[in-house]
DNA sequence: CGTTGTCGTCGTACAATGTACGGGCACTCT
DNA sequence: AGAGTGCCCGTACATTGTACGACGACAACG
């Protein structure tokens, strides 16, 4: 029930919309944040949201900073280590992008230029400060992390989604086809990792590669790979 | 015009579908791929489309297989040397991505379980078969690469969008909002980079950061810094 | 107190989209 | 000739983003 036309109601604020988009996504998925949904969950009138956001993009916007103010670390969990405070940083943005799984879908929306990028970007630059080079090589190297987790993040949320559809028969069919042209011959390298029983070693490797456990691992071994290759290229440049 | 009602033509392939559907996406942008446009570029009715997708998101789909065929490198490119065979499938793959920047606005969609992501998956196979490692970490290192080529690209590729919208308003009222939250001290970190002239500095980071060249420096140190950590974490691990 | 203007509110209307449904034509096989 | 099969597509409908304009509440001012 809304109040009487034209009443004036404590007015809606553009981050309480992007919230409440937030958790329509959440609990409904992308697709169910339209406007009049959105409106009707703040019980308001449709119209009404077109005078705190431009058009829908701009809501998608304020969606995503308010994800992105969800990858902050409190300032007291980041000590001298620069190692330490990247990795830090990195985990809190993979844990927030994978409590909003949708965000993949709404990108084309600039994503990080909101007021909470811009604090993640201030709480990177501060994560590296004990790091004496270049300002240019401290962008590089949080430029580079946050590519690694963005990229990393996407594969590990569109595979949960696909595989979280559940339809046993779409998975069925996918390894059915899996199979024939796994059987074409046209894939030597691949079949050669399957000796024998594909079947039994596609889902052998599916399950070792999507595991949380696995990926935990998977994703803390990348990092580590990152920074000891960006380490090492400084030292030697250093060097020389 | 369209032919008699009811006419046989010379069938329509799923594959000339997603060809069609990429043109028009690369030409008028992703949100002009609409099911009646597509048809209408292939004199067919609207309804015809459904014979051969079950519905939009299988569009997509195909579409994004389709992307994933230009991301295949020829067979005699690839050496013997594993690094040089992945760095040559990278640079292929980010090429392609940059080719069709609308890839990203896709998401959501599974990119590459199609036909062609499986070629591309055999590829990045045979591009480090000569790397006498355990298949785990065989997939682990591709796996990796491509994640990060996936994240370095989506950020390029935003940003361009970002810049190309070409809306100078925009770009002002961005810089403005910069300058008056670095102006508020809230951001000690990233203020400290531009001493005195906020502005002058936001424009030459942003000009450092962007241009072709610059970027492919910064995708090219990215990636091999990542191999290298790699490579140093496998020795490492076999010493022991 | 009346007048005027501004600001937040929203109902209505419209164009565009995805797609369910059902019918129609050309062709193949019996 | 008749029956079946596989493309083909027009129509219809629900749902979306949003342009337009009206209406009420409040503040300032006379």
């Amino acid at each position: 029930m809304r109040e009487e036309p034209g009443a004036r109601r404590a007015g809606l604020s553009r981050e309480q919309i992007g919230a409440r988009a937030v958790e329509i996504a959440d609990a409904e998925g992308f697709d169910a944040v339209s406007m009049r949904h959105v409106a009707r969950e703040l019980d308001a009138g449709t119209m009404t949201l077109y005078h705190y956001v431009r058009n829908k993009d701009e809501l998608l916007t304020l969606m995503g900073d308010t994800i992105m103010g969800e990858l902050l670390v409190s300032d007291e969990e980041l000590s001298g280590e620069w190692r330490q405070n990247v990795a830090k940083v990195a985990r809190a943005t993979r844990r927030a992008f994978k409590r909003h799984p949708w965000i993949f879908e709404a990108m084309g929306q600039p994503v990080g230029s909101g007021p909470n990028g811009l604090r993640h970007f201030e709480q990177s630059m501060a994560a590296v400060r004990a790091l004496r080079v270049s300002p240019r090589d401290r962008l590089e190297l949080i430029g580079l992390v946050d590519d690694y987790v963005f990229g990393f993040t996407l594969r590990e949320v569109l595979q949960e989604m696909y595989e979280a559809e559940g339809d046993p028969d779409m998975t069925e069919s996918g390894l059915a086809f899996f199979e024939s042209e796994l059987g074409s011959g046209e894939y030597p390298h691949v079949s050669k990792m399957f000796r024998g029983d594909i079947r039994a070693g596609v889902e052998r490797l599916m399950e070792e590669f999507s595991g949380e456990r696995s990926n935990n691992r998977r994703f803390e071994r990348g990092l580590k790979a990152l920074l000891d290759g960006f380490e090492a290229n400084l030292k030697k440049r250093k060097r020389s």
